[in-house]
RNA sequence: GCAGAAGUGGUGGAAUUGGUAGACACGUUGGACUUAAAAUCCAAUGAACAUUAGUUCGUGCGGGUUCAAGUCCCGCCUUCUGUACCA
């Protein structure tokens, strides 16, 4: 009987389909255990073959899990909000769901190919309304919610407004805007509904806010900071400008410090920590507020080092700072407008590429140095971002490198206020080190000392306070866009009022093209049907609207990143209509325990899910404080490209061995025409293309046709893409498992080579020859060798330490090393080739369940539980030792385990080959480590 | 600039606590089977020297610790990823 490997994965994945093998139950006695994969975008291109290597990882998590008696959870689902299906809506017309369907139709057929134990009774789709029913009502209770700073957690904003009520906002201590007024209860009260609504926007998580946004003209929409990459945008490398709008924001960073400390209680990894450190951007120091000389204005400023205030020899604000206008003299007025001028004209672009060129100017006013009374020159320069702290810096050019810069250019004086350290050259900015000194009562302190003295000292004086400062801006919620969730807001005049919830889901309106209007608003201005009625509770035609019981909707849709702010709280109970998880299933299902995803959206998803998480923890909603104990990053599978030479000038083609010191131009081959030995396919090629098709080729003598290899990522437009459909109907779905978790360590980089598979489908065969033969089974009951009891043994030791360590590379190697020794040893032991079958099994399902059921069993393997690993079978009685001279290995010498270190000295001392080795020397030392190493010194 | 990860044969990679460097594969070469091919099987395969026995070198580079270093320490170089006038 031959391996026919088409045929058993098609079985085996329609029996697991029809008998629902891996339906999660929420109610069990075994532990639970939830595998999530990260949410995938159905593209219209499909899969390739590096996006399924995360799943394959988690996948063979799963099935081992299930082995191991746990409950596994093992769900899939897609993110199918998104900007490439309305990109491909505008061009061609076709509704996005359309698309989007099909997408997720090819989608489907590959994963299942492959062979995933994914339990599909809990798909998700975040387009889906019975989804994006909850992601609306998680938006309410945002809304619907404040931080409070001294439980420190979200509350209900009810609780605010009876405070307001009673006294006001005197002593509030809650999360919001910089600009809210303080405001007794009598003012609270007196207020119409309109004012109160719009101060409590200032409290509320989420928020409608005028703020400067990053638009993208070509693309339409707003971009949140992790959507830009360099400037541009990072789908479609557009321009983005500045831009004042209106727009929901999520209050994210009152979770800042949570979701710094946070991190401290989850395994990710320690990269993707760092990032998400970074963009908090946690720093502590002070706030110090300069008066300005003949104003009455303040400047305020956050600084992290206030130990070194004595320092300070000018200010620098923002161009944009709100100051600038007022304070500059008349005689700098007009220098100041044209660098103002200048500056706004540079895009943010041009601003980052040219990092090194200084420039500023001075605006003719003075601030006065709280502790000295000296007068402080304020400069404007463009170093100082508008967007931290409060867009201003007390310049302090001897312990900080840009200020010091900045005062070389423009002369200004560089005072030295550090003990002991010259300043001739270059800022000093090592806080370990530094000893103040010329700076009144701070003389001789150090660092930590001084920073706590000078707030001391400024507080006294009310000239400032200590401080911490997150770069964590709040996140920017609206897009201009069609295809995403409706918000479930409605407008009285001007003030947005959420749709009560019992009314969800708002479902997307029809509109009969995808783009802004000619008005410039959003796509859901083309909506006809798109009002609400407050007292019918129905979305109603634009018509209708009067403005006292029928409203206009909201315009704006969620950005990409609300739906998969909580799916993996959706999977726990997917189809509930009552909730977005019952109770029940979100106490027994927790949280995610492995989370197997790209390390792109380190600061994006995982930071916005993190959140979510955390304000749902507050609100009494889901237990958990972190979504996803563990977290790994799978690598990004490269491609090899395939090069051809074509002589300059020439439609002549060279092989690569011939090309020499010719000029040739390399031209990209498809990789399909290209075999293992690098040789094309020189007809395939011709007919790719019609200008090669009359093409010469100039190959080798043996008539072989050699193209040049190259690592580059995976894309079509490199023709280096390779597809699982082919390898699966090739190789099947088993050898493209094995194979990919062979290329190497899970969260590596490493290029694809389908040329290697055969190595891993040669395993395959073997192993399905260790049990097969012409007349079928041929397994017996005999008794196992000790031999192959060692080989069982020992392999399952290895897989299991190799699972639990995420090592899968390394357990191919086992099984091939376990088969290749098996099949030497000639075992048709069941004794031995059940169990490793069930070893075998989470790697390569359709062979391992074939093999059990022609070995008599009912029913999948994928239940059976683990091997237990025997320590008995693999104790030695002796040991082939490597015996070295001063530290080489010259040769070995086979001793019994139990003999004792004099014994083992004694013995390999008079061994032939040891006098011979000596040539008559005397050894100075004999190195004896039992069971592991003889080194002789000397 | 800063942070993180990584550098081992022709290639992907292995070596879990310092103890036989290169497991397991791919590729290459030679052989068996075959009319031939495919498939399968066997053997060799880090480099240099040597008829053999064997010797020398060898894990990015330079030092060091140790009986023993891919692994530990110090100083560099290169590549990748993320991030950046963050006060």
């Amino acid at each position: 009987m031959k391996y026919n490997f088409n045929d058993i994965e098609a079985k085996w994945q329609a029996y697991w389909a029809e008998n629902q093998t891996f339906k999660a139950e929420n109610h069990s006695d075994k532990p639970k255990y939830y595998v999530l994969d990260m949410f995938p975008y159905p593209s219209g291109a499909g899969l390739h073959v590096g996006h399924p290597l995360g799943y394959i990882a988690s996948d063979i998590y799963a099935r081992y899990k299930r082995h191991k008696g746990f409950n596994v959870l093992h769900p899939q689902g897609y993110d199918s909000f998104g900007l490439p299906a309305e990109q491909y809506a505008i061009q061609t017309g076709q509704h996005p769901a359309v698309t989007t369907e099909e997408n997720i139709a090819t989608y489907r057929r590959q994963l299942d190919q492959i062979g995933f134990s994914f339990d599909w009774s809990r798909e998700v789709r975040t387009s889906n309304p019975d989804y994006y029913k909850w992601t609306q009502w998680i938006f309410i209770q945002l809304f619907n919610s404040y931080y409070c700073n001294i439980d420190n957690k979200a509350e209900d904003i009810s609780e605010l407004i009876k405070e307001f009520e009673r006294a006001g906002n005197a002593k509030v201590d809650a999360v919001c805007d910089e600009d809210t007024p303080s405001f007794s209860a009598e003012d609270w009260n007196s207020w119409s509904s309109e004012k109160q609504q719009e101060i409590l926007l200032k409290y509320r998580l989420t928020y409608l806010a005028e703020t400067e946004v990053n638009w993208c003209p070509a693309l339409g929409t707003v971009l949140a900071n992790d959507e830009i990459v360099n400037g541009v945008s990072e789908r479609g490398g557009h321009t983005v400008v500045r831009k004042k709008m209106t727009q929901w924001s999520m209050r994210i960073s009152a979770y800042a410090e949570r979701l710094l400390q946070g991190l401290e209680t989850i395994d990710w990894t320690d990269s993707l920590k760092e990032s998400q450190r970074n963009w908090i951007g946690k720093s502590v120091g002070a706030s110090v507020v300069f008066n300005v000389k003949n104003h009455d204005e303040t400047i305020e400023v956050f600084t992290t080092r206030p130990d070194t205030i004595f320092g300070v020899s000018f200010m620098t604000l923002a161009p944009e700072h709100e100051l600038v206008s007022k304070i500059t003299t008349p005689e700098q007025q007009a220098e100041v407008e044209a660098y103002i001028e200048k500056t706004a004209k540079r895009s943010e672009r041009e601003r980052m590429a040219d990092v090194k060129t200084i420039s500023g100017v001075f605006t003719g006013a003075y601030a006065e140095h709280p502790f000295t009374k000296e007068p402080v020159p304020i400069w404007i320069g463009d170093y100082v971002l508008a967007s931290y702290g409060t867009g201003a810096v007390m310049a302090v050019p001897c312990g900080d490198q840009r200020d010091y810069d900045f005062a070389k250019h423009f002369n200004i004086a560089i005072p030295n206020i550090f003990e002991g350290v010259d300043i001739s050259e270059e800022a000093f900015a090592d806080k370990e080190n530094t000893v103040i000194g010329n700076s009144d009562f701070l003389n001789g302190l150090n660092y930590k000392q001084a920073t706590k003295k000078a707030i001391e000292e400024l507080e006294k004086l009310g000239h400032g306070q200590g401080k911490t400062n997150y770069r964590l801006r709040d996140a920017v919620f609206s897009r201009q866009r069609y295809w995403g969730e409706p918000f479930p807001v409605y407008y009285v005049n001007g003030m947005p009022q959420m749709i009560e919830a019992k009314h969800l889901p708002i479902t997307l309106p029809e509109v009969e093209k995808y783009l802004p209007t000619e008005e410039g608003e959003p796509p859901l201005g083309r909506a006809d049907v798109w009002a609400w009625n407050t007292e019918t509770a129905e979305v109603v035609n634009n018509e209708l609207i009067d403005n006292k019981t029928i409203f206009p909707l909201e315009l704006n849709t969620m950005p990409g990143w609300a739906g998969s702010s909580w799916y993996f709280f959706r999977y726990m109970d997917a189809h509930n209509d009552e909730a977005f998880a019952s109770k029940e299933a979100l106490d027994y299902w927790q949280n995610v325990d492995l989370y197997i995803g790209g390390s792109e959206h380190a600061t994006g998803h995982l930071l916005y899910a993190r959140f979510w998480t955390k304000f749902l923890k507050d609100r009494g909603y889901v237990q958990v404080d972190e979504f996803a104990k563990k977290l790994i990053n799978q690598g990004m599978i490269l491609g090899t490209s395939a090069f051809v030479y074509r002589i300059e000038g020439e439609n002549k083609f060279v092989s690569k061995d011939l090309v020499q010191d010719q000029t040739v131009q390399p031209i990209h081959a498809d990789v399909s025409f290209v075999n293992a030995s690098d040789e094309l396919d020189v007809d395939a090629f011709r007919n790719w293309r019609p200008e090669f098709k009359d093409a010469q080729f100039i190959t080798a003598e043996d008539g072989t046709f050699k193209v040049g290899r190259e690592v580059e990522k995976m894309s079509k437009s490199k023709y280096n893409v390779v597809n699982p459909d082919n390898i699966c109907t090739e190789y099947g779905a088993d050898s493209l498992r094995l194979y990919e978790m062979f290329l190497g360590p899970l969260e590596q980089y490493k290029p694809w080579n389908t040329a290697g598979i055969t190595g891993v489908h040669g395993f395959l065969k073997k192993l399905w020859k260790l049990y097969v033969d012409d007349n079928g089974i041929k397994v017996t009951d005999a008794e196992p060798s000790k031999d192959s009891l060692k080989t069982l043994h020992k392999t399952i030791k290895k897989v299991e330490e190799d699972i639990e360590n995420f090592s899968f590379n390394t357990s191919v190697s086992t099984f091939m090393i376990a088969v290749n020794e098996l099949t030497a040893q000639k075992c048709t032991s069941r004794a031995i080739l059940e169990p490793l079958l069930v070893l075998i099994s989470p790697y390569a399902p359709h062979i391992t369940e074939e093999l059990w059921s022609q070995l008599g069993h009912e029913g999948s393997i994928s239940t059976v539980a683990f091997p237990q690993f025997d320590e008995s079978h693999l104790v030695e009685s002796s040991k082939n030792y490597p015996i070295s001279f001063n530290g080489k290995m010259r040769f070995t010498m086979e001793l019994p385990m139990d003999m004792s270190k004099e014994d083992i000295e004694k013995a390999v001392l008079e061994y032939d080959k040891t006098q011979e080795q000596l040539q008559g020397r005397t050894p100075k030392k004999v190195i004896v480590v039992p069971g592991k190493i003889v080194n002789i010194v000397g």
